[in-house]
RNA sequence: GGCGGGGUAGCCAAGUGGUAAGGCACGGCUCUGCAAAAGCUGCAUUCGUCGGUUCGAUUCCGACCCUCGCCUCCA
């Protein structure tokens, strides 16, 4: 099989064929860096990162880009409101993104666009436009996209998001400043400057103002990947009108090949719940990536909960599923860690397993993670066995855990963190206990584990002796 | 109102026209002075409801119920 993805053009699975044979030009829209990202933002975010490194371990040269929205609605209000410049705001905003994103584990894409870089080529996208007869300046100075104009040029408007806008509802949504645009669902490629966006403003051709928010992703996407590419990804409420408009923008310019799309697929992330609702900071429920740190979850057991679930269910995000996800992930590090010690440094000769075939025909399916990890614990369970019963040899751990590193590299879980070290009163408190059981004197033992419990240290006797592990803090 | 997802054990969830993967939780066992940890093992006659097609449907068709999302800034 070969990989197959779920285009949101067609609304059907379909093989995935890039346009250059082993190349991927690969697009996600980024974050608005105003704010601190949530779980949901993230989600997103990883899903495309396991798309992208999935892309990699199938032997395709991949460019991941992700853009960085630096300019826009909520940071011109923040600046105004803070008295900060554009740049010190939203520089604060992009460096807490992305320790969230390395915290994730998700590989940093190729490269990271500023919109704010970008307003040459944002100026001279639009300007195509004008001259093509697709965008006007209105009243307000302000330059729109024309969708009749559009259409009229044989273009389909509407084909991702699949709308039919004769039955569309319109009303009070409708807010006031549209009133200059032709017509009510035409949107804005350059906003004309108001008093309110004090020293955010560029000049241009139509007079000083900033880029509307749909135009900074055709424009960066184009220039670094060219007019055509294969995949643009994001979450399932960009499709409308977000990636719809870039559509309507990139193809309107003509600067494809003749019988070429703007992208090839459109690949959506479905959104997540949060204890089974939408997430509002109202309902409590709102989970920037720093709050589930600051609760005692890693990066990691947050990153295999998030690509547990197919991409395109929702998904409840829950602090049960989270502690659900660190028990099964400890259990994979247990036989990690228990391969690697038989082993014993030696590398596979060769990484010939059951599991990577099972692995890759499941992911080949739509990125079909749920039937992954069945195999994966299945596998789990084998290993478990041969090593129970002994009768695994050297080799056929480093094979076994050289398959597992090969579908790491896909789900970029790492290493198991390394055990803290206790301190030395810590220490002091086991030798007693050892002291006291060497003397039968298990009552006294007992005191002095519960005493170690609630300094937050369990024991575990083992056959090598007593070994010190520290509880994580959970909510 | 339009468009599009879902409803499978306590929770999460895969899946197929031929009789239900996997994970968490839970029970039993091994180990242990007792625990813990780990391992082994058990755990849905049943897949929203009602009809239909079929030798046979959770899987196909129809109706209905429930639920979520988009149509507005939004991952």
């Amino acid at each position: 099989m070969s990989l197959h993805l779920f285009n949101t053009l067609s609304r059907s699975v379909e093989e995935f064929v890039p346009l250059v044979p082993n190349r991927v030009g690969m697009y996600c829209c980024g974050p608005t860096v105003h704010n601190f990202a949530h779980i949901g933002n993230f989600r997103t975010f990883v899903f495309a990162d396991l798309l992208r490194r999935y892309l990699a371990f199938r032997g395709f040269d991949v460019q991941h880009v992700m853009n960085i929205t630096d300019v826009e609605d909520k940071i011109i209000k923040s600046v105004g409101q803070t008295g900060r410049s554009l740049a010190d705001f939203t520089g604060e905003y992009e460096r807490a993104f992305l320790a969230d994103f390395d915290a994730l584990h998700c590989l940093r894409p190729h490269q990271l666009p500023h919109a704010t870089e970008f307003v040459v080529q944002i100026v001279a996208l639009i300007r195509t436009l004008v001259a093509r007869g697709i965008a006007y300046q209105a009243a307000d100075q302000s330059v729109y996209f024309s969708i009749d104009k559009y259409r009229g040029c044989g273009c389909h408007y509407g084909q991702l998001a699949h709308l039919n806008f004769e039955e569309m509802r319109s009303g009070e949504r409708v807010s006031s400043d549209d009133y200059a645009k032709e017509s009510i669902a035409d949107f804005a490629l350059w906003k004309a400057r108001v008093p309110e966006d004090g020293d955010v403003f560029w000049p241009s051709p139509w007079g000083e103002g900033r880029p509307g928010w749909h135009i900074e992703c055709s424009a960066m996407s184009m220039d670094i990947l060219g007019p055509s590419f294969d995949l643009h990804l994001g979450g399932e409420d960009l499709v409308f009108p977000h990636h719809e408009d870039e559509i309507a923008q990139s193809e309107g310019a003509a600067l494809q090949a003749t019988g070429q799309r703007f992208v090839k697929y459109w690949v959506h992330g479905a959104h997540l719940l949060v204890e089974g609702q939408k997430m509002a900071k109202s309902l409590g429920n709102y989970f920037t990536l720093r709050d589930l740190l600051a609760k005692g979850f890693s990066g990691r057991e947050i990153r295999y909960l998030l690509i547990s679930v197919h991409y395109r269910a929702s998904f409840n995000f829950t602090l049960e599923g989270l502690l659900g996800a660190r028990t099964a992930l400890g259990r994979l590090d247990e036989l990690i860690a228990k391969l690697t010690e038989l082993t014993g440094g030696v590398t596979a000769t060769s990484s010939h397993e059951v599991l990577l075939d099972q692995f890759t025909d499941a992911m080949d399916d739509d990125l079909n993670v749920s039937k992954s990890w069945g195999s994966i614990f299945n596998w789990v369970h084998e290993q478990n066995k041969k090593l129970a019963q002994g009768t695994m040899s050297r080799e056929e751990a480093a094979s076994a855990l050289g398959a597992w590193q090969r579908v790491d590299q896909v789900f970029g879980l790492g290493a198991a963190p390394a055990a803290e070290e206790a301190p030395a009163l810590i220490k002091a408190l086991l030798q007693d206990r050892q002291a006291a059981r060497q003397s039968k004197d298990f009552a006294r033992s007992d005191v002095i584990r519960d005493e170690l419990k609630a300094q937050g240290w369990v024991i575990e006797d083992t056959a090598k002796g007593p070994k010190l592990k520290k509880v994580s803090s959970t909510p």
